[in-house]
DNA sequence: TATGAATGAGTTTTCATTCAT
DNA sequence: GATGAATGAAAACTCATTCAT
């Protein structure tokens, strides 16, 4: 029985590959990565303990697919949402981007602030520089907009770093079926932004 | 050798209680709640493993001890903050008091946000209850302030939510000898919060 | 690329039989039978793991077939060097022979003398048949000299064992590139085990 | 119920550790360490799986220890017996100090024989370096003997790996109620070595 | 002949917890 | 309050083998 795509986790034709995907994102958000079992994973999965070694080769590196599935995802809608515009533009689209991230992909948003610390190595260095690229890329915009006098807050850097907090933290108590709309959620949260930056649109 | 008492955890001159706690924090801290075990923490602690069951019954109740002094402590501060003067001059004492808490008690404050979770039925509420004062204690600030005209934000609840995240994150990054002092640190998001809501004081 | 049949494991043309063997006999060489895992030898035979399968019909089988071609090749030297002549040139010829094999196949002669343990059955008894073979054919020689008087050893039977075990014991430090030639060192064996007997012809 | 101490495996009085380790010695020379498991091991020794770990931290430090008793055990039998006396003397001590060793301890000879290639790093040097320098005082002695002109072999070094080898298969198929006593094997291979080495004293 | 996917039983090891002292 | 020994359950991972194709 398959289940929708969800534009992380394709169905890649490859046996239980998505299933099991899936199915650890799940138990990962829920009971944490120490204390969800393989087992528990293969389970939900619909298939073997065993057979989940044929697709990963450890309970890390399925973190770790997922961890960067999550990273790059967001990484990538962030850089888009920076690419024109004043910095009040740019600010607004990629602080849209995120909540519409954390929103869409509220599961591996959660899974990525919490779980990255179970990577180890390569596998988390990689990640570490996505979430990092998404903190860079916050604080350029800020700075330009700081540079240019779009916004007039004295600390440019640590103000990026608060607006990342802010955005990333919805994914923890959003529910889809909540008061607000994720259009909304997303409008509202840039405005937040914006004021926090103390920017001249709000003059 | 005893080290200084944290505020958190005094020593109480009942044998080993107020290493086992500082050892529990720092591995919690550090590794998580499953991946931290009893032997470690005894090990730690200086002392041996059946003995940690002489002070606390199970490792679920040491997660609960430490999670409730922190909650406790961090309510107690928020709450004192919050005690008079216009919206403006509460919010500014709240927050200055909540991010003086979390960089004070930054592993506390780190383990608070990361292992509730793993907390059940009674413990878990009792915790979870004390979070959720802190952000009505903000909440309320904030609706009284665009009551009275103070604030301009247009959402006062989900701005308390935004501003509560924004200071807890600050003990995913804060490090002691970084380039600001906790005071600065704690002016900076008292500006960034009162920005955010677009109070008239910064007009 | 084919490597050169080695005599025991000969390029029959029937797919990947021969590397199958080969890649088992330098795993089980390297790692002893129950160290092997038969994922490493389709590896190493570069196949699949299912298609190990189509040739043998299981692990066991696997080791019986190299220790039977190994056995087999062992004790059809030794008979060929015992057929003739008087026992110190019989003797003299079934070491060269010994030492002759252990040196050529080297990692056979190893896996015969440290694997035999995980044959059972029928497989284990033929294996076992052909070193005991080889033993009788060597104490044989040994009580016929001692008959004619050509050795003066007081314990023939045991002298014949001890000459074995002499011999096998060079496959588990026989070096190609070592001090000494394949050659050298078949003929130090045999005056070693002449002079072991006590035979006339060192005198 | 405990066994007589069997010299190598003394009980101390630690709980299951004789029992443990006595447990271990014989599976491992029955079914190799690879064939042997930990649970097995454990069931033998009257104990639970998991207390094998309390004495133990891994199946390859239990397999180190035996072995290290063994090799040092092995080591200091052959040093004692290679004290004093002519190269002669010293040689047929050193034959009859093995014979005693691996016929007594004929299990951890076996062991230490087929299962030290499962030992790694720091452990396995240690007993290779025990293991060689049983060889060295053999080396030793059959050099001086050459020197001196009591032994007559034109290849002294190869010759003591020889006798080394000899004694030690004696372990692979001796039985305490065979054909031969353990002093009389020791004799018979004491005369072997001498012969091999063409030692004036059997002219 | 060859393969990729799958599995059940088993491996070593770790865990939180208990108990006798 | 403190300890060392012990345990049952469960963890992650491996294995030889099978099956559909």
């Amino acid at each position: 029985m398959r289940r929708r795509a969800s534009g992380l986790i394709r169905d890649t034709g490859r046996g239980h590959e998505a299933a099991i995907l899936r199915a650890a994102l799940e138990a990962f958000a829920a009971k944490g990565f120490n204390g969800t079992s393989m087992r528990e994973v293969a389970h939900s999965a619909g298939t073997s303990l065993s057979n989940l070694y044929n697709y990963f080769p450890s309970k890390g590196h399925l973190l770790a697919e997922l961890l960067q599935r999550a990273g790059d995802e967001q990484l990538s809608r962030v850089r888009d949402a920076a690419a024109g515009g004043s910095a009040t533009e740019r600010l607004d689209a990629v602080v849209r981007a995120h909540i519409g991230f954390s929103t869409e992909h509220q599961l591996a948003a959660l899974v990525a602030l919490s779980e990255v610390r179970y990577l180890v190595g390569e596998q988390r260095t990689r990640v570490v520089r996505a979430r990092d690229a998404v903190l860079a890329t916050v604080a350029r915009i800020v700075a330009d907009g700081a540079a240019s006098g779009e916004f007039g807050t004295p600390h440019p850097h640590d103000a990026a770093r608060a607006i990342v907090a802010m955005c990333s933290s919805v994914a923890t108590w959003y529910r889809p079926r909540g008061r607000l709309s994720r259009k909304a959620l997303a409008e509202q949260h840039a405005r937040y932004a914006l004021a926090l930056l103390e920017a001249d649109a709000l003059g």
